[in-house]
DNA sequence: ATCTGTGAACGGTTTCACAGCT
DNA sequence: AGCTGTGAAACCGTTCACAGAT
C-alpha cells in the first residue's frame, strides 16, 4: 500500500536546489557513523528549517519512519538517485584561464558523479598543456571531442565576449546543460538548462545589504530628500541623447545612501 | 508632486538580485552609445520579461518616462547608487589556492565598486607571494589587517574544513558580509549576510535536469518500479543502528559520496 | 512518546492587463 | 500612439500545526 505513485511529476525547483545540501550533510553523518537522523537534526546540519526539509523529502517519497527518523545510508542513496548521481557525467571545461584552471584542479568539486572529460582553449600557447591529468585541446576540435567523449555538461569559463559563441557550439554538439561563469546572459532554446555563477553579481548583492546596514547604524531610517538636485526633472527631454558614448558621468559625484 | 516617498521600505530580495543584471545590460548599452531604452529592450538584454523589469524598477522610484523609456545613464546611476556601488568596497580574499588566485586575478569581477584590499593564506610557502599586485599576508594577521584596511566583504576560498573558523575570525574583525566558496554551511548571526557559490551544487542541479531530459527521451514518463529490491522495507527496525562507523554501504552497487 | 507527512494558511514573486502620462 | 507604473490575479514556496504511523 501507499505504493510509490507519489512524487513522479516534477519536484519543485526550490527543492531540487536543496537536495545537494542534504546530501552533503548526510554524507558527513555517514562518515561519522551516524545511522539514523531526525528531520530536526538534518535540517540544522543543512541550514534549513525542519518543516521545509520534511516537505522537500516528501516530494521524493516516504522515506522516513515516524517516531524514528531517516536512515542515513538509504536517504543518501535515494537523493543520489534522484539527482542523477548514480551515473557519471562527463564535463567539459571551455576556457583554461585562471578560472578554468582552478576549476579543473578543484578536485573536490568534480567529485562523485562528475568527471572532467575535456579541456579546451583558443590560445595556442595553452593548447597542449597538461592540467589535472588532461591535455588541453584546441577549441577547433570542440564539437568532435564533445561528441566522442559523450560530454553532457559544459562549463564555460571563457571571457565574456566569447561565451555566446562557445555556448552555440557546445549546443550544436548536443550539450543541453551549461554552467556559465562568464558575465553574460546566454541565449539558449527552452530545452537547454543554463546555470550561472557570477562573482560580481554576488558581490553587488552583498554591497546592497552592507550599505543598508551601514545606513541603519548612522542616520536611522533616513528617507526622502536623499539625493542630489537636478533629479526630479527625470529625463526632461534634452538630456536624453546628449551623452553619446561617455561611460560614467556620476551625475553628482556623491556617494549616496538611503532609506532603511 | 509625486514626491519621492515611495520605495523606501525595502526592495524585494528577488529584485535586488536582478539589479546587477540590469546594470550590466545598461553599461553595455551606454558603451554603445544608446541614450534611451524601453523596458522591453532592456528586459531582453537582461534576459527577463518586461513586466518584471518594470516592477523591479518601480521599487526604486519612477525613473522612466511614459511613451519614451528609461534614460540609460540616469538609470545606471540610480541602480548603482541603490546597490551601493557609488562607494568603493574593500574586499579580502582568504585562501590563495587555485580558486583564490583566480579570484584575485579576475580583473573583471572586481569591477566598479570593489577593490581587493588583502589576500590571506595559512601556508608559509604562499605567504609573501605577490599576486595581482598584492602581497599575500599570513592568516595570523587577519583581524588586524582587515580592521586596518577597512575591509567590509570577505571572500572565503579556503578548504571546507577551515571555512567556519575563518568565518568566525572575519566576523570578530567586524565583517558582516561574506561570499563563501567553501562547500559548507556557515553558521552566522542574523546580522551577517552570507552568499555562497558552490560548484558542486550547481552541477548536481544540472545533472538532475539532464537526467530528466534523458528519461523523457527514452521511456517517456517512467515512474514507479525504478529501483532495486529490498527497498520497500524502509528502515525496518533492526537495520537502524547496525551500521556503526562503516562509511558507505552503497545500497546498489552505485558509489556514492559527494562534494568536496 | 516521538517524529514524519501533509493539508491549510501565509507571504512573497511573477504575470496580466490596463489606466494614466507623455 | 507608445510605453511606463501598478492594482489584481495567479503562482510558487514556506511555515504552521496536527493527524497518523511506529
Amino acid at each position: 500500500m501507499t505504493r510509490r505513485m507519489s512524487q513522479a511529476r516534477g519536484i519543485p525547483e526550490a527543492t531540487v536546489a536543496r537536495l545537494p545540501l542534504y546530501l552533503r550533510a548526510l554524507n558527513g553523518m555517514a562518515e561519522r557513523g551516524v545511522a539514523t537522523v531526525s528531520s530536526e537534526d538534518l535540517a540544522v546540519a543543512a541550514g534549513v528549517n525542519s518543516a521545509k526539509l520534511r516537505k522537500d523529502l516528501s516530494h521524493l517519497g516516504s522515506y522516513g519512519t515516524r517516531g524514528v527518523g531517516y536512515d542515513v545510508e538509504y536517504l543518501i542513496y535515494q537523493i543520489s538517485r534522484e539527482l542523477g548521481l548514480t551515473q557519471d557525467w562527463a564535463v567539459a571545461i571551455i576556457g583554461v584561464g585562471n578560472l578554468g584552471r582552478a576549476l579543473a584542479n578543484y578536485g573536490g568539486f568534480v567529485s562523485r558523479g562528475f568527471r572532467v572529460a575535456a579541456l579546451f582553449d583558443a590560445d595556442p600557447d595553452v593548447v597542449g598543456d597538461h592540467i589535472a591529468g588532461l591535455n588541453v585541446e584546441h577549441i577547433d576540435d570542440l564539437e568532435a571531442v564533445i561528441r566522442r567523449r559523450g560530454v553532457s555538461i559544459a562549463v564555460i569559463a571563457t571571457p565574456a565576449a566569447k561565451a555566446q559563441q562557445v555556448c552555440d557550439r557546445v549546443m550544436s554538439a548536443g550539450v543541453t546543460s551549461i554552467l556559465n561563469f562568464a558575465p553574460v546572459v546566454l541565449s539558449v532554446p527552452d530545452d537547454v538548462d543554463v546555470r550561472k555563477v557570477d562573482l560580481s553579481i554576488e558581490l553587488q548583492i552583498l554591497a546592497f545589504h552592507e550599505q543598508r546596514k551601514a545606513d541603519r547604524m548612522s542616520g536611522g531610517p533616513v528617507m526622502a530628500e536623499e539625493w542630489p538636485e537636478a533629479v526630479n526633472l527625470s529625463i526632461s527631454s534634452d538630456v536624453v541623447g546628449s551623452l553619446g558614448s561617455v561611460r560614467s558621468a556620476d551625475p553628482a559625484g556623491t556617494g549616496e545612501r538611503e532609506s532603511q
